[in-house]
DNA sequence: TTGTGGTATGGGCAAATACTCACACAACGG
DNA sequence: CCGTTGTGTGAGTATTTGCCCATACCACAA
């Protein structure tokens, strides 16, 4: 006989003894007792409603969808980690519920006693998440900036992060003293082997997680808008195709680095290998999407934190 | 509201924890890890989520034995809607499994497109089935009680739910802002008049579902419990031969109203006509058997929900 | 009758879960 | 300011559950 093929008493018991499970709330000895069998068939009776799919289970509370689509979106697109928080239809912001998100998830990393390198990018998203963090100890961790941390005026670039979070975490930190975007590819490398760079850079690449912003592109992108590029190199990523940028290396729509233009002097570290560090971006909106599914297409993530609409709109393209 | 009051990131994370849980498949030990909680506290949160009613287990399978009894009922007493859920041998609770069928026909009503008026008594059955209510947006329909709702101390009648229904279903509600029992027939025809309940009492009669317990009047009858009645009272219904009380009126074992006494000064609405509206008692338990079977010989329902012990005493009868 | 293959049963045990308790901490009220 | 009260937490413990396995049962064929 090929099919378990279940007689119909059979289930019926089956979903007697479900409902005095689930529904009434008896322990599996009770059934027994009241049906006349032992404790063993009584969990049968109970295991095998559930096998049959008697029991149907379902979460009345916002959240449940969010979970639904965290497992589909890693399921779609191979990620180790995905977390959807929901929508505020009104809200226009762009960190609000993600940031709270990305917060809990960077304490929960945190609370490792092991050491841990934590990369850390830069943006707004970023910023607010920082904001969020509880103050915790964890002088057993480093943290390094992905970006450099030097503004094109000189001062200090606002959305970088790294004083901020070592400040909360009390772990040691190693930030990027350097421009974001070099003024050429050769200042790039003078600066990159410096002493006191090399270091940093290296320890990037071994960063246990890294948390990173996903900029667009945009009138409004961030690049443009903090002065870091200007309109002309602006204009000249998005005719190259670029749709989004990630610690400043800016990305086609397959998440393909563009090559040549301001790549080429982004002093940023490189993004840590997906193979050795879970890479998380934070990112919701309209405006973010194609830079999303840009990231997600190339794999330059493996781990993502956004909202309700954007997940659902990821998963109908 | 007395309850305990949950806050919303309670909440949520007990809905996480419970889809983790339910959904999932996690054990505690994975939920407190993935949370980064203890495994007492996810074993609380899952608690929570099961007890403020997060959870929804519904068995989706005719029990045979119990759709059988139902088809008997219907036929026997010309019910045009019967519902018989398995009995708990144990439990001595009156509202186990009869509370979650009749949330889920009210459901069914309330999933309706066209608007219509959902009549709804009182009790404790009652109550407890509008807590098993999912919440669900219809503010297409409108919402009316069926008796006053206030209680012989001047407070709020405890078991008068139509303000919980209201506030799950975010419909129009009508409220009877009165006694109960009036101190006389002359005050209730003066309460009657009144420009505010003379549109409740319309609309009560033109409702399209109505929901209803039935009292008992032995020595626990609720209605002299909760103090609507006296202990006098009571025995005179009783002397006079009741058996049975609806919406607070007071009812023979034939399911003939009393003359006199309390019922002359009842100021509920009437049970809404048979012939217009469906009539939904929900009762269980051998206290109750002749009430059920007092208001199935006065056709004063066309429909029961009701446990399998009780619907078979009544077809053995 | 006996063997054989399949299936259901209950004992036993480790894992998972629920519960109780004591304590920490914040809010509240004198 | 200090007790009081309520709430949340973790530790420890009892209960419950899931699962393996030996055994009993049954139908059927040799």
């Amino acid at each position: 006989m090929s099919k378990p093929e279940v007689t119909t008493t059979r289930l019926d018991d089956a979903a007697r003894a479900g409902w005095l499970y689930y529904v009434a709330g008896n322990t599996q000895d009770e059934i027994a007792a009241k049906l006349g069998i032992s404790r063993q068939s009584a969990q049968r009776m109970v295991s095998l409603a559930v096998s049959e799919g008697l029991v149907k289970v379902r979460l009345d509370h916002p959240i449940a969808r969010c979970l639904d689509l965290a497992e589909q979106l890693k399921q779609r697109f191979g990620l180790k980690m995905a977390e959807v928080v929901p929508t505020d239809p009104g809200s226009t912001s762009t960190t609000l519920g993600v940031a709270d998100a990305a917060a809990a998830e960077m304490t929960r990393w945190l609370k490792s006693e092991t050491p841990i390198v934590l990369g850390i990018g830069t943006g707004r998203t970023l910023k607010a998440a920082i904001e969020l963090l509880s103050p915790i100890e964890c002088p057993q961790h480093k943290v390094v900036s992905l970006t450099g941390n030097i503004a094109p005026d000189g001062s200090a670039a606002f959305y970088n992060v790294i004083f901020n979070i070592a400040d909360k975490i009390k772990a040691r930190s190693f930030p990027m003293p350097l421009p974001v975007i070099a003024s050429s590819p050769e200042e790039r490398e003078l600066l990159h082997s410096q002493a006191m760079i090399r270091p940093v850079l290296e320890l990037s690449a071994q960063a246990t997680v890294a948390f990173v912003g996903i900029g667009d592109l945009s009138e409004e992108a961030p690049l443009f808008i903090d002065g870091f590029i200007s309109r002309e190199e602006l204009l000249a990523l998005r005719q190259a195709g670029g749709v989004c940028e990630i610690v400043g290396r800016a990305f086609d729509r397959n998440g393909v680095p563009l090559k040549g233009l301001t790549n080429d002097r982004v002093a940023s570290a490189h993004i840590p290998s997906r193979d050795t560090a879970m890479v998380i971006a934070i990112a919701k909106g309209p405006k973010k999407l194609p830079g999303i599914e840009a990231a997600l297409k190339g794999s330059l993530i493996n781990g993502l934190i956004t909202d309700e609409a954007t997940a659902e709109t990821l998963l109908a393209g």
